[in-house]
DNA sequence: CAGAACAGTAGAACGATGTTCTACAAGCCG
DNA sequence: CGGCTTGTAGAACATCGTTCTACTGTTCTG
């Protein structure tokens, strides 16, 4: 349905549905994300996003797809960063895209999405997607291994370490739960803690 | 109201209540816990939340600071740990107590209490029980500092930054997207990095 | 003790939400 | 071209947080 009443081609509904959802996330959070506001925005009728993605959840994954897409590109490294300075460097990235998305970001690894909904869906793309985005740190802390930056050890591994400890400070920082004065001090505090302990 | 119709006295309701949303919360997640849930849960009509804690998430809050309390037990050390091993102890009794008390920490944490809410609501109550938590464990710094386990630095923000990461996996892991194989050697992994970085 | 105020009870009602259903019709594909 | 899919509009349903109404029991105060 286009402004002007008329059908939305078949072709266009999801895309239409997917952008329109974005869209609806980054202004009005997770919480304001319903089928009906993003029908609305895309100028389609709501049984849409059932035809096209089951429900709910799938259209959020969908949405969740290109925030994993976007988080990847975030994390790569930096080819103008010394080779000791390119992982932090990373690690700021994620920082920032977490806080210039932070709606994407809560809908990505926060609660608001109910557990049971995610494991519902059919989510195999989405999980690829995940994957692929921790595979782009798992590069880059090789890269960083490889330079000596790091000692040796298994990279998925060291990755997830890396993972947890900056999603963690991250999301105390976006939860406005964090106990540190200055988030960003604080942030570079345990890169440097955790880099040296993994050096 | 009791089981055989009859009202309950003022008194008794606010602690019916907070005692039955715990029992809900526990039993069905932070997305089970809805006002008349709780209400029948306590035997007590749904307008006593209204009365006694202004609306959904006042009641919520309480229980929050109940688990608080109980995450200030948990963090706290152990006087049979060895020295150099008590601040690791603490980090592991708190994965302990996420991973014991998942919808706590969900609700404590997580996204499912919307932030509006949550800043709408007068917390000072819940603010001071969260800070209380949060300086047990600036106490096992810096007793680990005197302990020459950690090098000298502010306890505070050494704090900040163990919380961040641990945190961080505890949270991964409680949303089931960690990419770790093994959550708990994870978990040590880190511990172990950072704790030497902060060495 | 009596009266006023508070709030506990039951139930209704409202707007919002995810979802399903119905009927009609436009678009797509073989 | 005909059959199938699905887009549209709208209704309906159950559930949810919240507010409101009317009645009444409890608590507090003078």
């Amino acid at each position: 349905m286009t402004e002007t009443g008329q059908r939305t081609p078949s072709r266009d509904v999801q895309g239409a549905l997917v952008d329109a959802a974005e869209r609806v996330l980054v202004r009005d959070g997770t919480a304001g994300l319903t089928v009906r506001a993003v029908a609305t925005e895309a100028g389609v009728a709501p049984m849409g996003v059932y035809n096209r993605f089951g429900n709910k959840y799938g259209l959020v994954a969908a949405v969740l797809v290109r925030g994993f897409d976007a988080l990847a590109a975030s994390v790569r490294g930096d080819d103008a960063d010394a080779p000791q300075d390119r992982l932090a460097g990373c690690g700021r990235r994620y920082r920032r895209f977490a806080l210039g998305n932070r709606e994407h970001y809560e809908a990505m690894f926060g609660t608001a999405v109910p557990s049971d909904a995610r494991a519902a869906a059919s989510t195999t793309e989405l999980d690829e997607h995940a994957a692929a985005a921790f595979g782009v740190l798992v590069g880059e802390v090789s890269r960083a291994m490889d330079a000596g930056v790091l000692r040796r050890d298994d990279p998925a591994e060291t990755a997830q370490v890396i993972w947890s400890a900056v999603h963690g400070a991250v999301s105390l920082e976006l939860a406005g739960v964090t106990q540190a004065g200055d988030p960003e001090a604080s942030f570079e505090r345990l890169l440097a803690a955790l880099l040296s302990g993994l050096s």
